[in-house]
DNA sequence: GCCGGGGTCAAACAACTGTTTTAATCATAC
DNA sequence: GTATGATTAAAACAGTTGTTTGACCCCGGC
């Protein structure tokens, strides 16, 4: 193969860069291409425009991610054997194995733009992570279900988005939370080791807490809120 | 008093809108006069700049929200009279009472725009929410440390930035994540008395999940990753 | 030699941004 | 009545946005 054009590549890592430090609407494309240190117009001769740059930049991580998920639950169910899953290994192969990309040399500043990204309100970003995320998403929510039978589908659902929220906040809001919370003084340097087992252990506590009582039928607890 | 004027109010509340629609940088000045049915200059008469209306919205919502917060927490420990309170009775004092701002007319608009912006990158939000925000969550703070007396306060720190990643996931990502997870069937639009008592027993559950292994002494397990 | 095309470059494009300016309008006080 | 201060109006401000243009370079094939 002839040697790898340099400048993808290089708009690929300033635009992750800058997407994350100042998100989509807020990174422009002479930032992008200053970083990189190619001439402006050349995002637009390798990538169409800039939604196409961000889809490149998404899909570049999102591809291995999503796949490297996938073989973690394969490998999972043939071990099991048609048995039912641990909820702990179903949400250590979804979560555990994003977290653990932020580990790479790199991958932290993706994970953070992921977990910025997921909150935009423009269409086309939740278009194409619905088409990258459709069937590992069905995947996971299948496992679950398997996982834990006396528990609603519904329940499961919800509870799949409170801890796509938590992690979210805990790999994206390292600093803007950190001024609300106040806490230069504790926890606030010990890299991404320390918070997977915290999160993860809070995560698996929210999802097999005990389901809350069914809202509709108040004959059970004549209890009225603030009449 | 004169007649209030209307337009400070008409303002405020296409702002909160165009905010909550399109965040910070992605609402022009052009769209909130536009739909508040004003002069394009008015915003920068009535309130400075976009900055300064910015942080007007926020205000005029929090304040109420943070006094009725305290109010409720200073209630039930007058109640307990020193005893520490149940975990549960402080995170529905937090989060219980916003969720239940949101039904209250218009508050909906409020709580996803709220959502949404405690991930925006521009620091001077996060100055405004810090000190809107410093007394209010040192107080929290305070109480879950004397609720859960064994819990080491750093988890508890760090628990309750999970919880507020949850929480803003659920109110914000109402239609961002509705996508992902493609639950068009289930649960789309049964309102948000259904999600309070949902996300409840969730935060509860991870607030009071067992706590994650010591990490930094790997002499127990000689697990190695992937070598 | 020359030709062709992928890649880069500076420059300009039209559209939009937040903000300011200046004039016009309004209600009220004298 | 006029004067006064607060509000609104239209227009222009300087700057940035994403994108396009057309010339330019360089390198392999003929």
């Amino acid at each position: 193969m002839p040697e790898l054009p340099a400048t993808r590549e290089r708009i690929l890592d300033a635009a992750e860069h800058a997407f994350m430090a100042h998100r989509y609407e807020g990174a422009s494309m002479r930032q992008i291409t200053g970083e990189a240190g190619v001439n402006l117009a050349a995002v637009n001769y390798h990538f169409g425009n800039k939604e196409s740059l961000l889809h490149a930049v998404l899909k570049r991580r999102l591809d291995g991610l999503n796949q490297e998920r996938l073989r973690v639950l394969d490998e999972l169910e043939a071990a099991a054997a048609g048995a039912p899953l641990k909820p702990s290994q179903i949400v250590d192969a979804f979560f555990g194995t994003l977290l653990r990309m932020g580990a790479e040399p790199g991958g932290d500043t993706f994970m953070r733009l992921l977990g910025r990204i997921l909150t935009e309100p423009a269409e086309f970003i939740s278009v194409v992570l619905a088409q990258e995320y459709a069937d590992v998403l069905e995947r996971f929510k299948q496992a679950l279900f398997h996982a834990l039978p006396d528990v609603p589908r519904e329940e499961i659902v919800w509870r799949f988005h409170f801890m796509l929220g938590a992690t979210s906040y805990a790999i994206a809001g390292t600093d803007a939370l950190r001024l609300v919370t106040d806490w230069q003084t504790e926890a606030a340097d010990d890299g991404t080791d320390r918070l997977l087992p915290r999160l993860m252990s809070f995560l698996l506590g929210g999802l097999r807490a005990p389901l809350p009582e069914p809202p509709a039928k108040p004959k059970q607890r004549s209890r009225r809120k603030t009449p």
